[in-house]
DNA sequence: AGCACGCCGACT
DNA sequence: GTCGGCGTGCTC
């Protein structure tokens, strides 16, 4: 018998299985599938760790090549099969390596110690390492030159050294090797999660909310296992709705993932699950250590637990009795890899569930269109929660119009009516939340005369100014001093434009002098205890106004809000993306969801600049079939997702020249397999061509048929395996992506 | 990743 | 010539 095997899942070159022979004494073969064993590799017959992927009788390779499983490894986990069919599902999916694909599925098992870093020192003595330095300088030795230098200065970090300096590990090696240097390897450790304590008092249902879970528990008695929509709006109590069924799928003795969007919410979430189940729940995602990850592993694999918490990777829990799959708010842009493999947890749970026979629900109060698409098409049961529990009413919308502001006069971000509603609850003692949409939007710097605006050297994109002086690249944290004058132009004439949290707390302040005002950011607050301590002050009444970006309306309860205030609805919705009208809707509406949670009747006040707008309207009705109608005939003329298929191939080299040559080759290779099925884009350049020093260039390709698009990409992967023009070019696939990529 | 191989510049 | 740095290519 013979075993196909993933050699060092964390060395990206080696992306293909080898083939090993499985000694007799190994027993039963089949059962071999998705261990970890010790196999001789390379040269020198390295004892290397590798995972099984297949078993099969026969196998093409000389057999003279082919070499002995030495053993099963000790420390190592055995992934179930399904688990290693997911990854393989993923990798021909989406596309990728195996390796990259088994990674995504083995976040959590992996108890092979991952180095985290790896930081260089010196171990000679500093007039020591300057004589070795002269000499290596006279003897012309470059690299060990510049490696020895940088080492007299300070200990750095070696991954970023090799990147930056395109060095190889064996210039490093022989200074290891004479004891020059050290190479000391770091791990990163967390605190682990709390459970709370167990009270199980029930809240009572109302109609639509039993009719839900009714429905899904009936089915899943008679052993139907479905796919359901709960589309319930802001406040309608979905939760509630999943800790009913969660109870029913448990008492069979099968278990629950439950999929939250981010690993901020988890924590609350378990907070409230565990007041209900207790113990046997737990919590999974990438901020725990390698250890407790594999204690959960081991945990959710024995059966311990019935309830696994947490993002994207939590779907790879290797629970045995899968019985129920939930994607919480499942719109979220977040649930979407932003890494090969670029899955999307909504799809991939779908699949999951259907192999496993476990029932899914999606939940969500702005569902996602694809969502509705299943839905129409009878893939997938809606369940409508239209109303909030026990007597509470949803919030009362009202809109202004900023082009009628500016014509009476009024220059401020704050329009007449919210001011005058904002005075209203101080006066009460309720609270109010201004949401600022800042979704594209950055608050650049420019220069008044000569209309340059200062970018990142890194990433063709403006720098943000922060207070009090510097400018901060948002997506490689490059920073610089904030200039006095124009670095082109030397005007001094150089400033901020735009709508920034501190601005509109500035403003507030001075508009309202007396109230006390909180402000929440994501760029300046630092860390989610920062956020959480925030939060938990405005919840405990400690402000009167608090004033944030996306990031305040996802999830929270506050009692005291009686209204919310939206600057600037419209910023994202010309975003140049074709989901830009889809996420401005749900950030509006959920926005105005966090208005009247408590006792008081909620008011939200949108202002915009496009008050006709569909997404504006839509939202001040709360009418989402309106925005579906509406946006699924955009979607339609324009044929973009889920009304097509789209796959973004995405090249990346570090010379411009070098990406568009290989797009070109790329396109010239799809024009020549022309055919009816699918159409061609681009090449274009990415919304930021260059990113952190790296150029990006796209092809877009649109079909009806997705397994048209999978084929497309599995041709294109093996193309570029093959050529040598892709050397120095290397070629990423998305499906139906998110954002331009 | 790690190892052998081989090219090429430097030095006894 | 020979030594050794350092880039390249391969691993069932």
């Amino acid at each position: 018998m013979y075993a196909e095997v993933v050699v060092g899942i964390s060395i990206d070159k080696l992306d293909r299985t080898f083939c090993y022979r499985i000694p007799e004494s190994f027993g039963n073969s089949d059962a071999l599938i998705g261990t970890e064993v010790i196999v001789p590799f390379g040269r020198g017959n390295r004892e290397t760790k590798a995972f099984v992927v297949e078993v099969k009788e026969d196998t093409d390779i000389d057999k003279s090549l082919v070499k002995d499983i030495l053993r099963k490894s000790e420390t190592g986990v055995q992934i179930e099969g399904k688990l290693i069919k997911l990854a393989y599902w993923l990798k021909s999916n989406y596309g990728g390596a195996v390796n990259e694909a088994l990674r995504s599925v083995l976040q959590a098992p992996r108890k092979i110690e991952r180095i985290k870093e790896r930081t260089v020192s010196l171990l000679k003595d500093r007039e020591e390492a300057e004589d070795i330095l002269r000499e290596f300088e006279r003897k012309k030795y470059t690299i060990k030159a510049k490696i020895l230098r940088r080492a007299i200065e300070s200990d750095f970090n070696y991954e970023r050294f090799i990147k930056e300096e395109k060095a190889t590990s064996s210039a490093f090696n022989s200074l290891v090797k004479d004891g020059i240097i050290e190479i000391k390897e770091e791990l990163l450790y967390r605190k682990p999660v709390k459970t709370g304590e167990k009270n199980s008092d029930k809240v009572e249902l109302n109609v639509e909310q039993k009719g839900a879970v009714d429905k899904v528990v009936d089915d899943y008695r008679k052993g139907i296992y479905g796919r359901y929509l709960l589309f319930g709006i802001t406040g309608s109590g979905k939760t509630e709705v999943y800790m009913e069924i969660m109870e029913e799928v448990i008492s069979q003795g099968k278990q629950v993932i439950f999929l939250i969007p981010e690993i901020a919410l988890s924590f609350q979430m378990v907070e409230r699950l565990s007041a209900r189940f207790g113990e046997r729940i737990s919590i999974m995602n990438s901020r725990m250590s390698q250890g407790e990850r594999y204690d959960q592993y081991l945990r959710a694999k024995h059966g311990d637990i019935d309830i696994i918490v947490g993002p994207r990777s939590a779907l790879f829990t290797p629970f045995e009795h899968l019985g129920l799959i939930i994607v919480d708010e499942e719109h979220e842009g977040s649930y979407k890899s932003s890494k090969t493999p670029r899955y999307h947890a909504r799809e991939v749970a779908l699949y999951r569930a259907k192999e496993e026979g476990a029932a899914i629900i999606l939940g969500s109060a702005t569902p996602s269109l694809e969502a509705v698409k299943l839905a129409s098409d009878k893939e997938i049961e809606v369940l409508m929660l239209s109303s909030r529990p026990a007597g509470a009413i949803p919030p009362e919308i009202e809109v202004a119009d900023l082009r009628e502001e500016l014509k009476e006069g009024n220059k401020s971000i704050i329009s007449r009516r919210l001011s005058e509603l904002i005075k209203d609850r101080l006066n009460k003692g309720e609270q109010t939340i201004l949401f600022i949409n800042r979704r594209g939007y950055a608050g650049f710097i420019s220069c008044r005369s000569c209309g340059e605006a200062i970018k990142c050297p890194h990433c063709d994109v403006s720098l943000t100014f922060h207070r009090p002086d510097r400018l901060v690249c948002h997506y490689c944290g490059y920073e610089e001093k904030m200039p006095d004058k124009c670095p082109k132009c030397t005007s001094p004439y150089i400033g901020t434009f735009g709508l920034g949290t501190e601005k509109v707390e500035e403003i507030v302040k001075k508009d309202f002098p007396n109230a006390r005002v909180l402000r929440m950011d994501g760029d300046t607050t630092t860390g989610k205890n920062g956020h959480e301590a925030i939060l938990e002050s405005f919840k405990k009444g400690e402000a009167d106004i608090l004033i944030g970006t996306q990031m305040i309306v996802k999830g929270h309860d506050f009692e005291k809000v009686s209204l919310v205030g939206i600057l600037a609805a419209d910023l994202s919705l010309f975003l140049g993306d074709f989901r830009a009208a889809e996420t401005t809707y749900e950030l509006l509406v959920q926005a105005a969801g966090r208005a009247g949670r408590g006792r008081y009747r909620g008011k939200v006040v949108i202002q915009t600049y496009n008050p006709d707008h569909y997404v504006i309207q839509a939202a001040a009705t709360g009418n989402y079939k309106d925005f579906y109608s509406k946006e699924i005939r955009y979607r339609k003329l324009g044929e973009y997702p889920p009304e097509t298929h789209l796959l973004a191939v995405i090249l990346f080299a570090a010379k411009a020249e070098e990406v568009s040559k290989g797009a070109e080759i790329l396109a010239g290779f799809l024009t020549e397999k022309k055919s009816e099925s699918f159409v061609v884009n681009g090449p274009v350049w990415a919304s930021i061509p260059k990113l952190r020093d790296i150029y990006r260039k796209i092809i877009y390709i649109k079909s009806p048929d997705r397994d048209e698009l999978v084929r497309l990409k599995n041709l294109l992967e093996d193309y570029v395996k093959e050529s040598s023009d892709f050397s120095k070019v290397s070629v990423q696939f998305d499906f139906e992506p998110h954002g331009n990529p």
